[in-house]
DNA sequence: ATAATTTCGTAACTATCGGTACAATATGAA
DNA sequence: TTCATATTGTACCGATAGTTACGAAATTAT
């Protein structure tokens, strides 16, 4: 939804872009780790004083969350369409690794996955952002296992293991390509280890 | 080793434990978090003056790196004894399963596994602690590269995967049950995942 | 113009944590 | 007994990071 133009209120107007700053944390947090940024740091990178941004954010963990909310919408929402599309299974799992091995540095996004990163973190983030973490990864698994209920009851999905235990199965694959990613570990190796993995299900 | 009685010395005599310290510091780092727990927690926990830690230790860095010794001593090594045992690697497997889903709670053990928990906080640790860890993720890749080596070779690995990818592959396997176990996932249901993944190799 | 209102940014405050200066203490040697 | 030596622990230092008090600045309403 865009800013739309309210009336001009009274007083000195804001000149805070809300959108670019959360831009600028979400690169830095995704870059740099979450827990490592100082507040200071994104103060200078998006040239704005620490209490405009604690007037737009409430706190380092309120500007978090709001960041995570933006990741999830720009990255895990992509991710979520592959899994609801209309696409046989077999095709799915190889949107899902070409999602995951694609060239970030090309595409200028950083390496790795800022919810992985968070999860790490899990217990040197605040109460709100914390929160969100662990709904996120809820929904992450719920996502994985519809996924694969649907594949099931389909008949293309040829293991043997129970739906939940193939959910976290998903999710630690992810995680470890992620994780990979971040070590340099060359994409195309990474693409080796996640084909062999989602190879036992379809 | 044991402490070898040297002569006695001059001066006051020592009476700080170095590896009565050490334990308590491994069980500090394991159950909070390497990067959570403060150096005076650990004074406190051992009941030591901070100078006398730093005499011991040298510094922050230096008493991480020791810990990670003992763990390695302590946990990782028998993982490796697993892998060069003179059993088939379908028992192997059956082995490092068993290893890894064991009760920790009854047996006093903290959950989770301090070396993933190191590498996931890499980047907030000392010169010698973070090459220390380095170090030994080398060390489990070899360590799991020769181990399917082996088992290639005896015709008994039956999954087409190169040896390198594979190793990353059981890496991963190890380091998301790690991270389930923190998370409270029944180890039940962690064993589903590992047997899942494993059984594409045997 | 003047007042009311809202945002701006400098400069501090506070807590935490790794690290250390120093004087007291306890031993062996002379 | 006295000196040399080595360890002990209290109390402090310095840096970092999250947070805020407060006065200046910019705009609308009267």
């Amino acid at each position: 939804m865009p800013t739309l133009k309210t009336t001009p209120k009274r007083g000195r107007p804001q000149t805070l872009d809300r959108d670019a700053v959360l831009k600028i944390a979400l690169t830095s947090y995704w870059t740099g780790g979450p827990t490592r940024v100082a507040i200071s740091h994104i103060c200078k990178e998006a040239d704005v004083s620490k209490p405009s941004l604690y007037r737009e954010f409430g706190s380092d963990d309120g500007l978090k969350a709001a960041v995570l909310d933006l990741y999830s919408e720009l990255v895990l929402g992509p991710f979520h369409n592959i899994l609801t599309s209309n696409e046989g299974f077999a095709q799915q799992i190889e949107a899902l690794i070409a999602f995951t091995v694609q060239d970030r540095k090309s595409l200028g996004i950083p390496s790795g996955c800022l919810q992985v990163a968070m999860r790490a973190h899990r217990e040197d983030l605040g109460k709100v952002t914390g929160n969100k973490v662990d709904m996120l990864r809820s929904q992450t698994l719920r996502n994985y296992e519809a996924w694969i209920e649907r594949a099931k009851s389909r008949g293309e999905f040829k293991a043997e293991i129970p739906t939940q235990a193939a959910a976290l199965f998903c999710d630690a694959q992810n995680g470890g390509a992620m994780r990979m990613q971040r070590e340099g570990i060359p994409n195309e190796i990474i693409k080796q280890t996640l084909t062999h993995a989602f190879s036992t299900f379809a």
